[in-house]
DNA sequence: GCGGGTTTGTTACAGTGTATCACCGCGGCC
DNA sequence: GGCCGCGGTGATACACTGTAACAAACCCGC
């Protein structure tokens, strides 16, 4: 259902990200430029969320600096391409995991622990949302659910540890 | 149901949320300080989330400067007591509404037009959410809710006007 | 090759939040 | 009274996050 069972595993799905980046953007007719790609790579690669400068630090190389700003306009893209997420209460972004519908409500679940972010989304709790603003009179434009706590891996270790 | 039915009518509500935080503190063994009481009023008087900034500026008048660093010492504090919300998506603070039981699940709705921020709650909302944290296998200890769009009274002023 | 749009580099800056240390006021205590 | 401890405040400095503005490089169609 979600990916992201384990943090050691989820690294096997960069390659298919960075695939389906790229065919996003040639279908789009957009350019997947090697900024945006080493960008989309640093991403998929961290177990966690990444902050901008996180990953500007990781693009950075002695003798090949890539400044903050240049990140940010990658993330601006990928974002509008649904490829990449952001994380508000973090300040950071994450890969998208699954393909949505753009607008479709996603829950992110952080982990306080491990620092790993993981998918949601639910048909009943959307409903249950829209009943909610449908009784308050007000119009949706978009939703940030994002909820902080333990996943079930790092309960487990904290139970056998 | 929820206040700020009107964001005229809202500034009525500043005398009770001064009582309510007073009485507030007075109950748990607090202070309620000038400088608490001051922002207090100034996030409860504006009609919009107020930026930690906004409020030292609303407080400094001419040879009386109060430091931003103080009014986050403040915004700890009456958050810390649920006095104000702080909505992660604007950066930005507001006063809290109703009382709710610590860690009950809120809905922000935030209007992009007027700036004004409504608190709403559901319990059928929150049984969604519950119970697809636990088909996630997550322990939920933070919940961030926020919705942005158009509220009741804008959508009418714009289409009447 | 040329013109025009997009992407990137660079610098500077605005906004948000925290760390640190010193000082003040107040209450308890000897 | 003098002393001490403690929470609150003031003040400075700093780190982190994000944006504006402009120039240079690049690509693509003509």
């Amino acid at each position: 259902m979600h990916r992201h069972e384990s943090h050691d595993a989820c690294h096997t799905g960069v390659g298919d990200m960075l695939a389906r980046a790229e065919a996003v953007c040639r279908e789009r007719g957009l350019q997947f430029t090697p900024l945006r790609r080493e960008v989309m790579e640093a991403v998929a690669e961290a177990g966690k969320a990444q902050g901008a400068y996180d990953i500007a630090e990781t693009l950075s190389a002695p003798g090949k600096r890539v400044a903050p700003v240049s990140v940010y306009r990658a993330l601006d893209f990928l974002m509008q391409q649904g490829l990449v997420h952001r994380i508000a209460s973090r300040n950071a972004f994450i890969p998208c995991a699954h393909g949505h519908a753009p607008g479709e409500g996603v829950v992110f679940l952080i982990c306080r622990t491990c620092g790993g972010v993981d998918e949601a989304s639910s048909g009943e709790l959307e409903d249950g949302l829209d009943r909610t603003l449908k009784r308050a009179g007000f119009t949706p434009a978009h939703t940030i659910l994002e909820v902080e706590g333990d996943c079930g891996a790092c309960r487990e270790r904290q139970q056998a540890g």
